[in-house]
DNA sequence: AAAATATATCTCGAATTCGAGATAATTATA
DNA sequence: TATAATTATCTCGAATTCGAGATATATTTT
């Protein structure tokens, strides 16, 4: 192929400032947000593993690294940091003793009551950039674009 | 206030859920790309650096920042990785003796006229879970999301 | 039942990023 | 001009994350 078709580059353009766009407005947005959260001594991991734990309930440590995104590695850290601060604590599983859960303490509960109705209405400020409806949009389109892009594409 | 308006509640977890799902789909979109990358020896932030040199031209040091938006410390050490590496070299200002500027090598520039199509194809490929139209759609509200982001609301 | 495989958690070292503060040079102010 | 403030880069130590591999337990296969 000697030259490409102009409509052809032009998409793989958009695409790209796509890309660019998406970086940008996140790292802002997760910069306000993170902001918000060192209020309360946590960062956004630790938060993520609160929040899961208060909404869905005590939970395998290994569940906690597919839901939140991370390693592993990094989910032992982060319980042994949210343990210390006495917000979690580590039950064994008496069925399985491969398992262990990660469990909110009283502390971490009250801590959750309290901040997460703040942490919501900081995230929906932060977010006033666009309107309900785009919102919704984009929740629809990002949704498609994270599904593909996970696809098996080679 | 005894009890919230049910609509501005509902708002709130729309915005709370536009987060999550950007969250996620920015997850899967950088993994990929990292991948892809990861085929040249380089990682995002290495990239970034020389594709800014690479379209716009030699940029001061601390110009580079700004742009990648990393803390000023961190490009110290991604330009002395891309120095070892011979891609980039550092060149004093002779005018102003504070700055350094970063520039591409014979290899750096050689290193991106190979890569760089190649890279452009692979995020095109991994965004291709919307059409063009709704690309531009979400460049339009992702500005708009990241500027109002980046507003002070305090 | 024994052996092989899979799963859950943890340890360790490396990579990356940050913020605070040091240093040197430049620009603005008194 | 001397002093103060600003700017550009770097150093250092801490925080966070990862991947590879170790260990213990459970499940599947032979």
């Amino acid at each position: 192929m000697v030259y490409q078709d102009k409509k052809q580059v032009d998409e793989k353009d958009i695409s790209l400032k796509l890309f660019v766009v998406l970086n940008r407005a996140m790292q802002s947005i997760k910069k306000q947000i993170e902001e918000d959260i060192k209020r309360y001594g946590l960062n956004q991991t630790e938060f993520a593993v609160l929040e899961l734990l208060y909404h869905k309930g005590d939970q395998p440590i290994q569940k906690i690294g597919s839901k939140v995104l991370i390693a592993s590695s990094s989910i032992t850290y982060v319980v042994d940091k949210l343990e210390k601060k006495k917000l979690i604590r580590r039950k064994p599983c008496p069925n399985d003793r491969r398992i262990t859960y990660a469990v909110l303490t009283e502390d971490g509960k009250e801590l959750m009551r309290t901040i997460f109705p703040e942490h919501k209405e900081a995230i929906h400020d932060i977010l006033g950039g666009v309107d309900i409806d785009e919102k919704k949009m984009m929740i629809d389109q990002l949704k498609k674009l994270g599904t593909y892009a996970n696809k098996d594409r080679s």
